[in-house]
DNA sequence: AGCACGCCGACT
DNA sequence: GTCGGCGTGCTC
């Protein structure tokens, strides 16, 4: 190959297998990781330098690079980070790379910020108000023009005046930073012992180099005071640190705790951002002068070039994994960026994932264990009521044992919680005549009544019609019927059976993102004895009054057939269990149950989370599920359910023989239709150190190509099986 | 990701 | 006869 300095290999940022070749003018210097605007057919896109040009293009195509941005490169790191997400899940490189150039506005010069100062010049006429700007910038301090006008009171036209009149200047300064630098060093939490002896453990972890820790410790247990720590231990060495939350869990609350520790509001980075907010944040984080991020899962891919620290507060939460453009687990991109950073990463939870949990056991990961809830409040005590021989009446959800101990709660003047994780009124309307039942006409799903808003929905797509009074099939009236309670239904029943407690209803149905955290605030302010409510009431609220909760479908999440139905339910019953007695009361979860003999149950009410991973590890093991293997899943979707199966079966048909991989299917994904799309699933699972991504890559590459309205979506480590 | 090219149905 | 639907393929 000829060594030719003026041409590079340009990643672009669109859906191309790998970069395209591109003359470097003269005069333009770029290096691998120059961000670049580049001509691709009739428009410009932006790319970065990926490297020397590696491939020989005809010399009468290329073309020159339009534009070198004058901002620093993109770390190596970045680079190879980009690369592996691409390769791991099998996405166009440039597809990923669109994930880190977010923010094409910050590629432009920042505003500068118009500022005046006194020149030295008196002005021929002083008026009394021009006296009193100049008075205002005695100091010799430039002055913004909002500013000065506010301080000295009198209108713009007057400096306007001056600096015609040669008595003070206007002078470009450089925009402020869009945060301060946090200051390590400025609030120092003061940790208990157990909270010091996880600090130390975390801080074992040599700052320059690759490590993980687990930060495996109950709710309310101190975990944010303690990774907070590890932040500042980051910035004193002069490395940036990100902070990673579940978008939901990324609130006014968690924002205003960093602002307490660091003196100083992080930078954010999540989706209800403006882009001119974005441009900002994306820009300092590249030059280095934002030094912490608080963000939702995308920030993984901000353009740090000194990453020092990732932590992941609620690492087991699924909201990490999910599809930006392309399909990634955060947690798991996060440990590989921490990889090629030489960063530390801190994965912080209650309720830790079971592939954690494994990783920390065999020494991967740092085990750093929270034992003891803050103060004296211990994790609630559980009992399980059995819905076989103790449940309710017919038409009731709320077993006699739990309305008792509901009523004992609002006697003490204490709040009592009632969880049920399903929306609405009831999951299936159905007519009693003739047997008809409300199926979404797009989805393999049922239509879920809302009474509130006298709506059937459905909760794949968004469905909806009026609440028919007549049946839809043989025009019977009165004879439709709800069959099984959501969390609407359960709040009727509780207005009939506690009359006189102040109760709320919380679910993502009751309002805006401002009118439920106003809910929750007049909760914790105790204006409210009962709550019934939906997964919603189990992130991260503090509830001073809280003593009794109880979850009136407990076996909701063993229901589907997936791998993680058993993890997911523990640590959402472990989640809303934790709600009681959070503070000094002594508090009591009930969990109603036709499983109670469920090793998530009995683990549950025995209190031995150790038992439920050990249980659940042996069971991962000997269905050789990960982390002890790897799943990849293949959804074959099409308009019609024929299409999708016969180019499912073909697909089959193509898959190539390796020692070690099992395939499965072709079968109706479990949510066989959305949207209209008939969906069909192919599995693969393999042992662990087999490269299963590569096996479907080249799998796919011997197959036909998708035509027509057939597609195929590959997911890699599926987290459900929808 | 866009944008052009191209091959089959309903119009002034 | 043409306008336009979107399915397919290409962009250094």
């Amino acid at each position: 190959m000829i060594d030719r300095p003026d041409i590079v290999a340009v990643m672009v940022g669109v859906a191309v297998e790998g970069p395209y070749s591109y003359r470097v003018p003269a005069g333009m210097s770029v290096t691998r990781g120059s961000i670049v605007a580049v001509p691709l057919g009739p428009r410009l896109i932006l790319g970065v330098v990926w490297g020397p040009a590696k491939d020989m293009i005809a010399h009468n195509r290329l073309r020159e690079i339009a534009q070198a941005y004058d901002v620093p490169p993109l770390s190596e790191e970045l680079l190879k980070l980009v690369e592996w997400v691409a390769r791991y899940t099998l996405t166009a490189p440039g597809q990923v790379l669109r994930g880190v150039l977010r923010s094409p506005e910050a590629l432009d010069q920042p505003k500068p910020v118009i500022a005046y100062r006194r020149t030295g010049h008196e002005p021929e006429r002083l008026t009394p108000a021009r006296l009193r700007v100049l008075d205002c910038l005695m100091d010799d301090m430039a002055w913004p023009k909002p500013a000065l006008v506010g301080a000295s009171g009198v209108s713009s036209s007057v400096i306007d005046g001056l600096a015609r009149a040669g008595a003070v200047e206007k002078i470009e300064m450089p925009a402020p930073p869009v945060v301060m630098p946090p200051n390590p060093d400025d609030n120092p939490a003061q940790l208990n012992p157990e909270q010091k002896q996880a600090l130390d453990q975390i801080l074992a972890l040599d700052v320059n180099a690759f490590g993980v820790a687990l930060l495996d410790g109950v709710t309310g247990g101190g975990k944010t005071e303690v990774f907070f720590e590890a932040v500042a231990d980051t910035l004193r060495a002069g490395r940036q640190a990100l902070v990673l939350l579940p978008e939901i869990a990324l609130t006014n609350t968690f924002i205003d705790r960093f602002t307490r520790r660091f003196g100083t509001r992080p930078a954010e980075w999540h989706s209800d951002m403006t882009p001119a907010q974005r441009a900002k944040v994306w820009r300092g984080v590249l030059e280095g002068s934002v030094r912490a991020v608080v963000g939702a899962r995308s920030a993984l891919f901000l353009p740090f070039r000194q990453l020092g620290l990732m932590v992941l507060d609620e690492e087991h939460d699924g909201a990490y994994k999910q599809s930006d453009g392309f399909t990634y687990h955060a947690r798991d991109m996060a440990i590989v960026r921490a990889n090629l950073a030489q960063a530390r990463v801190v994965l912080s939870s209650a309720t830790p994932s079971v592939e954690s949990r494994n990783n920390a056991n065999h020494g991967r990961y740092a085990h750093v264990t929270l034992e003891s809830r803050f103060a004296e409040a211990a994790m609630p005590d559980v009992t399980a009521i059995d819905m076989r021989t103790d449940g309710p009446e017919k038409g009731e959800w709320i077993a006699p044992a739990l309305a008792r101990e509901v009523f004992a709660a609002l006697d003490r003047g204490e709040q009592a919680l009632l969880f049920l994780n399903r929306r609405g009124y009831a999951p299936l309307t159905l007519c009693r005549s003739c047997g008809h039942q409300y199926q979404c006409p797009d989805c393999s799903s049922w239509m879920v009544e809302h009474r509130f808003r006298g709506v059937l929905t459905c909760h794949h797509c968004g469905h909806e019609m009026r609440t028919p009074k007549v049946c839809g099939e043989c025009g019977d009236t009165e004879s439709l019927v709800a069959v099984g309670p959501g969390v609407e239904r359960v709040a009727e029943e509780a207005a009939a059976r506690f009359p006189d407690a102040r109760r709320v209803l919380l679910s993502t149905d009751m309002g805006s993102h401002a009118q439920l955290r106003e809910r929750f605030s007049e909760i914790e302010r105790g204006e409210f004895d009962l709550i019934i409510g939906t997964q919603l009431v189990s992130k991260g609220h503090h509830f001073e009054k809280l003593s009794v909760v109880g979850v009136l479908d407990a076996d909701l999440g063993l229901a589907h057939g997936d791998p993680r139905a058993a993890e997911k339910t523990f640590q959402i019953l472990t989640q809303v269990a934790g709600r009681a007695g959070r503070a000094s009361r002594h508090g009591k979860a009930f969990l109603q149950t036709y499983h109670p003999d469920h090793p998530v149950m009995k683990a549950m009410v025995s209190g031995d989370r150790e038992a439920f991973y050990a249980q659940e590890l042996i069971a991962r093991e000997a269905g050789g599920m990960p982390p002890f293997g790897r799943l990849a899943a293949l959804i074959v979707s099409a308009n019609a359910q024929q299409t999708a199966m016969g180019f499912a079966r073909t697909l089959l048909s193509a898959a190539p023989m390796a020692e070690g991989v099992r395939l499965f299917g072709p079968a109706d994904a479990p949510v066989a239709m959305i949207r209209g799309r008939h969906r069909v699933r192919l599995l693969a699972q393999s042992g662990k150190d087999f490269d299963l991504s590569g096996y479907v890559r080249f799998w796919l590459s011997n197959a036909d190509r998708p035509k027509g309205d057939l597609k195929v979506q590959v997911d890699i480590d599926p987290m459900s099986f929808m």
